[in-house]
DNA sequence: GATGAATGAGCTTTCATTCAT
DNA sequence: GATGAATGAAAGCTCATTCAT
């Protein structure tokens, strides 16, 4: 089990995916990063179950065990928590999804171990998953000024795989890898979504993350899937 | 060109997405429809621009052309516009589909057909269409107490072709039609908000829609797809 | 039974408190009569249930069988509704309780009909007593602008009756006739708001209207009181 | 002069109806509740001024000089500040009134003590008589949730000597102590408002206070009142 | 740095009143 | 006269943000 495997098994997914930037070298530094994890930890779980809007800064405070004044210390303001939010988690998971999808040695093993890795991690982290599709939809700031690299660079691990695929000749050069990478990571999004709605799912996102990759590497390879030896 | 190539091939959404029910007889009549349906199109246009949380119901009234209390003779508050403005051009988004799927005649033109219809409804009315993937999602009434049928009905009218597929070999039984259909709908959600973001458009959505409905198709019949003979 | 012992006994009085003012001498004039009369009956009602700041005109013509806008036909605004209820009715229970005080022989008998029939107004229209009591202080205009003189006359039988007691060296001639008018009114309003709180009574009024004019008739007449020789 | 006499014959009502309610340690907790006694204060006024629906919680913001916001950190509504006036003030009013009559020796002598107590009251404080007067009956929830024990508890400081004057020979027992006193009250409640409708009062009412004492003295005392010894 | 009381702009919604028909 | 759809001013209340301590 290596340092990214405990993140994505953690039960207790607050605990974790919060994490220490840097070496704890003084109790106050400490302390400071500890309050500041807090407030990120205690918005995700407020933003999940309340929906952005009408998610109340005084409850993160509450949650988080601090002053409402002090979460102002740390951010600009609630849009900025969100935008935070995500954008230090979706430097972990590109870490984490990358590092898994290298395990895999042909360009569709990788795909399929993306598409395992992403359903994965919204099993694991439901809630900070479900910012992720549903909240950060609310935030006008995120939306419409929020010009995000990290959501890029995500899905840019699957336009790396789909262009790599096309140049050694695996995936059908017809494609956009444009388009097959907002199509997956929209089939992933939908699939994760509903999953979140149901209450933490009835059925099994294993099963799922199988059929999904399944249909998107016949769909995308240039021959008949021989998928054993891409 | 029938009646529902009108209402998709329109350039001026606004005036046709909100159709009167009944012919009218009186300029009562008529009157009263214009102002349902003008406040109902003035709603869509101010989500689609502030979101719905950001969008002030003074606003709405006041490109509606009315007084802000007018608009509670018409609906009780402002989630219920928003649920109106859903589920009255879902039903006709859904009998416009169902038209349209029903001229093909086997089940992967069907889905080829269905692909095409929803991506091209996204460019004839972008402003509906931003307010059924993002602004719908702000409002709390509306994902937290709404079962609509609607939304499940459209994303059966997939489900159902995939089932149709399956019993006639065409496609793999291997494959839940509930995971197929959410799959399908979330890729061209995505590629639609993309577009949308976008400023509407700098790709061709309807290249995007054949490619979408290649990888699916692709992926999901029982053989190599000869497509021609179903 | 006479014109007014209709009024006061029947056990139904909105239809007999609102009176025709004219004799009918057209339907049309009936009909508007009726109109009026309705308004005001409604208005009754209402106020008596919601209060005067919680009762809705709409509430008011639908109860009354009118359009919203008629009830301006025949009142300037609300306030005016309220007033005109006190006005009128105070007119006929003023009228009514002179000819029940007058049917009495002397002072203390005059004063103890009037505790009992102000007692009996109250038990025989709840409703009315109560907008009387309750809902007219809760207009403005009625406070601060009425300078009704019926109420001002309703209290002066009582006024009249002690400076006629104090003539005739029935009542004690140290009481200012003034202060004992208001005094045994408000014993009387208090008595009846409680009464009407405590839905319509679970006590005796007539029993309570005996005691209040013993207390009375002894508190200020000028001898140990020998009602029966006034 | 007692520390009653202070509160009761202060000439500006608002500094000292509204009491420190324990001694201030720190500035914080001066300031905290300066804050709260300046909001009722200015209620009051705004309430008596106003009447309680036309009464705007702005102005009342004002008046005290408070933000609009800051009064709901106070106060959960506009209902509950009413409320809280009129309880804290009659736990006041209470305690002042039983203090002063049991000063005297005998029942009648006590009986008197509380009309003139009350009375004074009312000329000492006129705007929050007022609104125990008027404003209350304005408020729904007051009248209809309210089941306060405030009132109950002040009517009963006559009912109670009612009761003793009974057991001791003193007063008829054939009267109701439920009636007796809420006619008394009743009897200095009007004679209160109409001293306050007339702009703080044109008349004595220490005179009127002795007369009402008299009368009801007289009316419900056992034998012809000799009032020395009862 | 941390606090949390205070702020006040801004919102949805109500409802007495009007007026075109 | 009668209607009732439309009006739009008005106000209670919320809550992100600030700042004195």
């Amino acid at each position: 089990m290596n340092a990214h495997s405990f993140f994505w098994e953690c039960e207790s997914p607050p605990q974790c995916f919060i994490r220490q930037k840097f070496t704890r070298r003084t109790a106050d530094l400490s302390a400071k990063q500890d309050k500041r994890s807090r407030i990120l930890q205690a918005a995700v779980k407020v933003f999940a179950e309340k929906g952005f809007y009408n998610a109340k800064v005084a409850e993160i405070a509450r949650k988080a065990g601090v002053a409402d004044g002090t979460i102002y210390l740390y951010f600009k303001n609630k849009d900025e928590i969100l935008i935070l939010i995500f954008e230090e988690e979706m430097e972990r998971v590109i870490a984490h999804v990358r590092a898994e999808v290298e395990q895999e040695g042909n360009v569709v093993a990788k795909l399929r171990r993306f598409v395992q890795t992403h359903l994965k991690f919204v099993r694991k982290n439901p809630k900070l998953a479900q910012v992720f599709q549903l909240e950060l939809r609310q935030s006008n700031k995120f939306i419409k000024e929020y010009t995000g690299s990290s959501l890029k660079e995500y899905l840019n691990i699957i336009g790396q795989l789909v262009e790599e695929g096309q140049a050694k000749g695996v995936i059908r050069t017809d494609l956009h890898p444009g388009l097959v990478k907002r199509a997956l990571f929209g089939a992933l999004d939908e699939i994760a979504t509903h999953w979140l709605l149901l209450k933490n799912g009835r059925y099994d996102l294993n099963q799922s993350a199988e059929e999904i990759a399944d249909i998107f590497i016949r769909g995308i390879t240039a021959e008949p899937p021989h998928e054993q030896h891409s």
